[in-house]
DNA sequence: CTGATCACG
DNA sequence: ACGTACGTGATCAGA
């Protein structure tokens, strides 16, 4: 193997590690060691992956440096590094040595002209260097055989920087880090730069002269303008915070490369050295670790897989490729990706190798539904799986990423195989304990497969249609720009909200309905108080419609197409309450309500030789509220298939519900949403436009009316206050942290998260279960009609046209009886030859 | 990379 | 006296 420096801005590092985690944590002698740890969860992650042959950590020593002498500001007016954190680097510098990992500092250098110098030389060697460090000034030192890996936010996350993707991110060089820092100086270091020059205007310089040197030789080519004139005020200061910002490879080291042999951490030494810091997480870490060693060791090649015969007992997908870990006698066997393809393996040869040994097996794996997809139509089947990724989700659905490297993360488990297989032995009964194992084993994990098989058979599109309706709403759109411009007098980004709001606040002296946190709204709801107001004010709003529905539903989904069909992702992951949600492109947001909808939808046709079926649940959330408030009224009106809110209007309103009118009708629906959502009598009144006073009567007289669903909401509160999460009706959970709150707003979202939640997941677990149970009938009647979209309460096949009428009466079916709530689920089903018509 | 806006249920 | 309806994703502008 190759030789391979990982050289370590120590300093830079313990910064970040001091920011990014409480300064609460502490060892048993009540020393804090938040930096510490913070410094060894990335020195754990950064030797995993990159494996190196070598470690050097390199720190800044307190003395003054040669920079100080050039300009007596260099890091003045700098944050005082505080107590807790300066008292941490005898404890790390200390932990580093149990653990076998050696550290270099040398008077009156920094950190990074350390680097600078160890990965010059290493260089000479052909040795591969990577940099680790937040710091990004030591881009500079980028080479042939040098990469820098910067931290990004907190401990976890890194991006390895390489000429390639600086001239990318940047468009610049290494060598010209210091000519851009030079110009726009660098705020930490107290580098002044040229003032009033910041990145943007420095890399456009740069782009132009290359060097600052270059820039000052051309300078009277510029036009003579403000720029010009910063430039020429702070020649002198941009030549030096050139000279401060160059990092010095030449320095004389004291130490040479061969001190930083590193061969694995001294496992005796980690143990030691966690019990010394109180590092609870690390001592069960490396017991692990030490576990995966053994497995490494036993690594065998692709060659030996005929030994496995049926010992496959875990397999996970990662970033694209496949790690296996198979347990037969205690045998391991992991090829990375990377390893089989340096050995000239092809992808698509260890799949057909690998896969038939897989199938009737127990798979372990973090998302499943990608790996079906890896692999290819059918190869999984027959086994039995589990899904760490949904294990993690349904167990807590609040996280804002269930990636394998968040969840692992979270999980404290090392990211190998090892780790996967412990955690979903963990999940299994967690499951159980929280009594999620029907959630998961017969709701989400079914379900998997069936998502799987909508995203493969994909949907329809006619981008030949589309084409056209772009070049329609092009045409709308340039004239309605024309007319933006004429009307204001003048040109500007109509698309901009501030070049808007200066337009319609400023010039044309408009009345200021609503501000934003950074200024002047001017979203519908303002535009249309400002209707009539000025002429202009439709055309914007038309506008805005038309350039909407290009950017997104025309060009946005033009760009997905692949052989005519656009394939969505469906994430089982996404959302708090259980729903699914749709990505690249979101056909769950498809439009249906504007003038306008009809157009697109008319895109998606039937494939040949089928028709569209749409099939919806008809007030699905209202009927789960009756159901579990179980109150009179409403419950009442559902059984006798009354008009929802017809009748909540003449309830409210004691009158018959024939002599309900047409508004009265429409009061009663926002209401009825209102309730679903936990209503407050100012988002009435918004919604309603109608007065506060007013809105809140509405309210009480229908709280008045009725009781059932008032006392669900109290109870549910109090239940949700006293249990800090709710339920659905299939159990779902959701944590509801922000019932704790001592902060009134957040307190009340948690409130109302916590009325919603059981209404809105319990139809998502309604749903869910006649998915499943659609799937299974198709496949059970040898249908060849197929499931290809969900959009929350509907459903839409593809149905070939001899399996139509059957289709929809199955269909009908398992939707209405997916579950047996106190009223009648009812589902309303139609059929078209494009989308628009299925309706 | 965040905020504003707007598409859906 | 607080600020304000639940759950999503895509696009654009502009720091």
């Amino acid at each position: 193997m190759a030789d391979k420096l990982l050289a370590i801005d120590g300093n830079s590092l313990v910064h970040r590690a001091y920011w990014a985690l409480p300064t609460t944590m502490m060892d048993k002698e009540k020393r804090h060691t938040n930096a510490v740890y913070g410094f060894f969860t990335m020195l754990f992650r950064i030797v995993e992956e990159y494996r190196p042959t070598h470690i050097a950590v390199a720190f800044d020593m307190k003395e003054k440096t040669f920079r100080h002498e050039a300009f007596a500001e260099y890091k003045a007016g700098r944050r005082k590094t505080p107590d807790e954190l300066n008292e941490q680097f005898p404890m790390l510098k200390d932990a580093l040595d149990m653990v076998g990992v050696r550290y270099t500092e040398q008077e009156s250098f920094e950190a990074d002209d350390i680097l600078g110098a160890l990965t010059k030389e290493a260089g000479r060697r052909k040795m591969e260097s990577y940099i680790f460090t937040g710091d990004r000034d030591e881009l500079q030192l980028i080479g042939e055989h040098v990469s820098v890996v910067l931290t990004k936010k907190g401990v976890s996350e890194t991006k390895l920087m390489t000429r390639e993707t600086l001239m990318e991110d940047m468009g610049i060089t290494p060598g010209q880090v210091t000519d851009l820092k030079g110009l726009m100086g660098d705020a930490s270091d107290n580098i002044p730069g040229v003032a009033g020059v910041g990145e943007k205007t420095a890399l456009k310089l740069l782009g132009e002269y290359g060097t600052v040197e270059n820039l000052y030789e051309h300078i009277e080519e510029l036009p003579k303008n403000k720029l010009y004139e910063k430039l020429v005020n702070g020649k002198e200061s941009a030549f030096l915070s050139k000279q401060l910002a160059t990092i010095h490879c030449d320095m004389p080291l004291r130490a040479t490369l061969d001190d930083f042999a590193f061969g694995g951490f001294s496992m005796d030494g980690l143990r030691a050295m966690s019990e010394k810091y109180s590092f609870g997480s690390f001592l069960k870490r490396f017991s692990m670790e030490a576990e995966k060693k053994e497995v490494e060791v036993k690594a065998v090649g692709l060659n030996d897989l005929g030994i496995l015969e049926d010992a496959v007992e875990l397999a996970l997908y990662f970033k694209g490729g496949l790690h296996f870990a198979v347990d037969g006698e205690s045998e391991y066997l992991i090829p990375q990706k990377e390893t089989l393809l340096d050995e000239g393996y092809d992808l698509a040869d260890i799949l057909k190798t690998v896969m038939p040994l897989l199938a009737g097996k127990s798979i372990v794996a973090h998302d499943l539904k990608a790996m079906e997809h890896f692999c290819g139509d059918g190869r999984l089947t027959g086994g039995t799986y589990f899904d760490t990724m949904l294990a993690d989700w349904v167990l807590n659905p609040s996280y804002p990423k269930y990636d394998m490297e968040s969840v692992l993360a979270r999980s404290e488990l090392p990211a190998c195989a090892a780790g996967l297989f412990a955690l979903a032995q963990r999940q299994r009964g967690q499951l159980e304990e929280k009594e999620l194992d029907g959630v998961y084993y017969d709701i989400e994990l079914p379900l998997l497969k069936v998502l799987y098989g909508m995203e493969e058979t994909g949907v329809l599109v006619s981008d030949e249609e589309l084409k056209k309706l772009g070049e329609k709403y092009d045409a709308q759109i340039e004239e309605l720009t024309a007319r933006i411009y004429e009307l204001a007098g003048a040109e500007f980004n109509i698309s901009s909200t501030k070049q808007l709001a200066e337009v319609l606040f400023e010039k044309l002296g408009l009345p200021v309905v609503k501000k934003t946190k950074t200024g002047y709204s001017t979203d519908v709801e303002v535009l249309e108080k400002l209707e009539g107001k000025h002429p202009i004010i439709p055309y914007i709003m038309e506008y805005r419609t038309l350039t909407k529905l290009k950017g997104t539903y025309v060009d946005g989904i033009r760009g997905l197409i692949r052989d005519g069909m656009i394939h969505t992702t469906f994430l089982q992951t996404a959302t708090a309450t259980g729903r699914l949600s749709s990505v690249e492109p979101n056909l769950q947001n498809i439009p249906i309500k504007s003038a306008m909808a009809n157009d697109i939808r008319s895109a998606f046709p039937a494939p040949e030789g089928c028709t569209i079926v749409s099939a919806d649940y008809s007030q699905i959330e209202l009927r789960i509220l009756a159901d579990i408030a179980d109150d009179g009224h409403l419950k009442d009106a559902f059984l006798k298939g009354q008009d929802i809110h017809a009748r909540t209007a003449a309830e409210v309103l004691d009158k018959d519900i024939e002599a309900v009118s047409k508004s009265e009708r429409a009061s009663a629906k926002a209401v009825n949403f209102g309730i679903v959502y936990g209503i407050s009598d100012f988002g009435l009144a918004r919604n309603l436009g109608i007065t506060r006073k007013k809105a809140a009567d509405y309210i009480a007289r229908y709280f008045e009316e009725f009781r059932g669903v008032r006392a669900y909401m109290d109870e549910i509160i109090t239940r949700a206050h006293k249990d800090g999460f709710v339920r659905t009706l299939c159990g779902r959970i959701r944590y509801i942290p922000e019932l704790a709150s001592g902060n009134y707003n957040i307190r009340s979202f948690g409130e109302r998260a916590a009325l919603n939640t059981p209404i809105q997941g319990s139809a998502a677990d309604i749903i869910k279960i006649a998915m499943n149970r659609v799937s299974d009938a198709l496949h059970k009647g040898n249908f060849e009609s197929k499931l290809v979209l969900q959009v929350h309460d509907e459903l839409i096949l593809y149905a070939k046209n001899d399996e139509l009428d059957q289709v929809k009466k199955l269909l009908a079916d398992c939707m209405e009886h997916a579950m047996k709530l106190s009223v009648p689920l009812a589902v309303n089903v139609a059929e078209g030859k494009t989308w628009a018509e299925a309706k």
